[in-house]
DNA sequence: AGCACGCCGACT
DNA sequence: GTCGGCGTGCTC
């Protein structure tokens, strides 16, 4: 590297200044440039993390980009480099180029693409110390009385911490008192920047070199006099020793039933020596491979496919319906990648990575899978992180952020159940789609990129009809599993035939779930089978509204009604979290008749437990699995038949296998189908597909009992057969009808402001701008369904760009440019502008 | 994101 | 008249 060479030859280049574009994680428009000072030329390497100051505040671990003898245009002073954290590059070169093509793609700043891309530990930021000046003397008559408190206080401390001087002064701004120090020259600040990693260490016991022979040993217990628990230790040290090899202080002391003190004692006679051990927070398996399975004739015959797609094509789709053994193939692709050298990434959604998949994996590829995901601890993922860097985990599994580990060898991407659209983040940027960045990674790596569903997503199906992915299908359920049949209950209004009795009685309104989903539930738990019930709702009620005016209780904050939670007795905002009081009489015209409407996973259950009662029932939604465990508990309790209906959210579809699910039951079919957006015959295919794809396994033909107002609905007839290529035949056509994707490319525009008309008025500005170019692809402005979100208005716009990649760049420019427009007018600037590439 | 700078209400 | 509250601009 020519530019750091300090001592050179010739038109000495050690002269030149060098510059380091550093990327830091805030939502900064563009890079910033540091100035690396003589003492840091040899370190600063690109990938590496450099100790920054920003304006006269806060230290941040940013990470080098470039370096370069240039200095960025105008005229400003430069700060130097603080110092350079690392002694070599934390991120690859090819990881950088990521995060660059995401940052340009999805319209973020690449300190945005940092924020997702570093696990928290790596994210350093400093914290500003005040330490008392030994040259001070305190004089009240020169400070206030808050910051002679504090000069006081740091006389005897020494130094305070910003939150201790908070906590002290009860200020909320503790900067001015600060300063004031500071410039009485009482205090210096100074920022630290400390690595949050700490490896962690355990203490392990062996015997002091005296006594390591044998014949000393038992010299030495055959003289012991007092201190008998010393004694009785030191055997049950030797017993360990001897049965297990190294001994480890807590786990000795807890076996023996030993105080440390009497440890202590031992260590003390140098009978016994402690001595620190760094260990792994992940515990290693061995590291071998066992494909102790067959695969049968269909799956041979894919993995053949698959091998040979693999080599002609950068990326293949997998479609394989539920239950047809997926997995089992994935498992020989990454042995293959293991055992040629190579690193694989195996990407799930996140809830689908449950401990079912986890166990499998580590069953048949040991201790060369290492899990990712956001339950694992920062130390634990650090850890993780430093293995794939260092080669020694050949296979990551992970939700979307695994695609941000530094593997240096990857050959190999899967990305399971690759229609899910969790793979999109949504909030806050980069709003990603982490199967699409992994396709651009994995043509960038030349590794082969696999993605495999059931219920294949309309983009990769169509990528895969116009030749540009391989298609390889694997239709044969494994072990003879039959697909379920989809049992449709029609629950649309029907008159009543026979006129009500006398008297105007009321018929009793029908049940939530009707008598023949009822009688096939009963049918199958009387079969000794289980049942899954599918409800996207959580809570009790989802609404209830005033008999007499129909007045709805909503939000504070949002404009969403709210639903009732039997858990709590409150009334839930699911969009702030905001909870209420139980409303009992209407707000608007003061009845008291309140109604409730709808019905949620709450009700369900408790109507399930009182259908069943003979039955144990359970419910798993976000408010049902809240601790680290408890997600993991129910599926446990569910394998293991101590639960017989599960009722649940998209939670029970994903990723899990369940083999004595005989009935699968969506008693609100209607609210998979009536969505207004236009993925809703994709998304209910794929939906009511998956959940009925968990029945029926291991020899029994299931069924799933889907309640519907809409008996005739069309996509029903391609469940009915499971039938996912005449699915896709007749919605694709919908969707060049429409332009939508695949034909099209969507970007969507969103303001938010508190108010409402501040919000329009950006978003009508931006479509005038978009309209002079883009007229023919824009569509809005509009409020969206749900104007207002946690005390923001929203607005929106849609571009449907035609898939012509020169056209989406100059788009994204342009409305860059709209943005930053937007920026520096008078009474718009505050306007929240969010840009969403390929948004779901 | 934070922190500095600047503009207005509560209180000496 | 000042202190200190929060609104908005810039960061190499």
């Amino acid at each position: 590297m020519a530019h750091n060479t300090f001592i050179s030859t010739g038109s000495s280049p050690a002269l030149r200044a060098v510059y380091a574009e550093i990327i830091v994680p805030l939502h900064l428009g563009k890079t910033l440039t540091w100035l690396v000072p003589p003492e840091w030329q040899q370190e600063a390497k690109p990938g590496c993390r450099a100790q920054v100051q920003l304006k006269k505040g806060r230290h941040y671990a940013g990470i080098i980009k470039s370096i370069s003898n240039e200095p960025p245009p105008g005229n400003f002073d430069i700060k130097p480099i603080l110092s350079i954290i690392d002694e070599s590059p934390i991120l690859h070169q090819e990881q950088l180029k990521l995060w660059q093509w995401m940052a340009e793609y999805y319209c973020c700043s690449e300190g945005d693409v940092m924020q997702a891309a570093l696990p928290s530990h790596l994210k350093l930021t400093s914290e500003s110390i005040v330490h008392f000046n030994e040259a001070y003397v305190p004089d009240p008559a020169m400070l206030h009385d808050k910051a002679y408190l504090v000069a006081e206080a740091l006389e005897i401390r020494k130094q305070l911490t910003l939150k201790e001087i908070e906590q002290l002064t009860d200020l909320k701004n503790v900067y001015p008192l600060i300063k004031e120090l500071t410039e009485a020259g009482a205090a210096i600040v100074s920022e630290t920047l400390e690595e949050k990693y700490k490896p962690r260490v355990e203490t392990y016991i062996t015997l002091a070199p005296a006594y390591q022979s044998e014949e000393a040993l038992q010299l030495l217990i055959n003289d012991w006099s007092k201190a008998p628990k010393q004694l009785d230790l030191l055997l049950a040290f030797l017993h360990y020793s001897r049965t297990e090899g190294s001994v480890q202080k807590t786990a000795l002391l807890k076996k023996a039933g030993a105080s440390p003190a009497v440890l202590q004692g031992l260590v003390t006679k140098e009978v016994l020596q402690q001595h620190k051990r760094e260990v792994d927070r992940i515990p290693g398996l061995p590291k071998q491979i066992e494909l102790s399975f067959t695969l049968n004739n269909g799956q041979q015959l894919a993995l053949q496919e698959l091998r040979q797609t693999l080599t002609s094509k950068p990326v293949t789709l997998l479609h394989g319906i539920t239950g047809s053994g997926k997995t089992m193939l994935y498992i020989h692709l990454l042995a293959e990648a293991i055992q040629a050298g190579q690193q694989a990434l195996f990407l799930v959604p996140e809830i689908a990575l449950t401990s079912q998949l986890v166990r499998r994996l580590h069953q048949y590829l040991g201790g060369n899978v290492g899990v990712y995901h956001s339950k694992f601890n920062p130390q634990e993922r650090i850890e993780l992180w430093n293995k794939t860097r260092n080669g020694e985990i050949s296979v990551i599994v992970g939700a979307r952020s695994a695609l941000f580990l530094p593997f240096h060898h990857l050959q190999l991407i899967i990305v399971d159940e690759e229609h899910d659209s969790s793979y999109k983040q949504y909030d806050p940027a980069p709003r990603y789609h982490a199967r699409d960045a992994a396709i651009f990674y994995g043509l960038m790596l030349g590794a082969k990129v696999v993605l495999g569903s059931a219920t294949p997503s309309l983009e990769s199906y169509f990528n895969a009809q116009e030749g540009k992915f391989g298609l390889v299908h694997l239709a044969d359920r494994f072990g003879e599993a039959h697909l379920p049949d989809l049992q449709v209950i029609d629950t649309s209004y029907k008159p009543a035939k026979i006129k009500p009795a006398a008297g105007g009685e009321k018929l009793p309104p029908p049940p939530l779930v009707r008598q023949e989903a009822q009688d096939a539930i009963q049918q199958a738990l009387d079969a000794r089978k289980q049942v899954l019930v599918f409800q996207n709702r959580r809570g009790y009620n989802p609404m209830q509204s005033c008999q007499s005016c129909g007045w709805v209780p909503k939000c504070r904050y949002c404009d969403v009604s709210l639903t009732f939670h039997k858990s709590t007795q409150k009334l839930h905002c699911h969009y702030c979290g905001t909870t209420y009081p139980q409303v009992s009489q209407c707000e608007r015209c003061l009845n008291t008749d309140m109604k409730p409407l709808h019905f949620g996973t709450e009700q369900l259950e408790e109507l399930m437990a009182a259908l069943f009662p003979q039955a144990k029932v359970a419910r798993m939604d976000t408010d049902s699995v809240r601790g680290k465990h408890a997600h993991e508990q129910i599926i446990r309790q569910f394998e293991q038949g101590d639960i017989q209906i599960l009722v649940g959210t998209q939670m029970i579809v994903k990723g899990l296998d369940f083999d004595h699910v005989a009935v699968v039951c969506i008693p609100d079919g209607d609210a998979i189908l009536n969505f207004a957006d236009f993925r809703v015959n994709e998304r209910a295919f794929q939906l009511i597909e998956q959940v009925a794809g968990r029945s029926g396994r291991k020899g029994d033909k299931g069924s799933v009992l889907l309640q519907l107002k809409q008996p005739n609905h069309p996509v029903l007839s391609f469940l009915r057969q499971h039938d996912y290529p005449g699915f896709y035949a007749a919605e694709i056509i919908n969707r060049q009808e429409f332009n939508y994707p695949p034909y099209s490319r969507i970007i969507k525009l969103q303001c938010r402001h508190t108010n409402r008309d501040l919000s329009g008025q950006a978003m009508d500005k931006i479509c005038q701008w978009l309209r002079t170019r883009y007229n023919d692809y824009l569509s809005g402005p509009a409020e969206p369904g749900i104007n207002r979100i946690r005390n923001q208005y929203i607005t929106e716009c849609m571009l449907k760009m035609p898939r012509n990649s020169q056209m989406l760049v100059q788009v994204k420019d342009d409305i860059q440019k709209c943005v930053s427009a937007i920026g520096s007018h008078q009474s718009l600037k505050r306007v929240r502008i969010i840009i969403d590439v390929d948004a779901y």
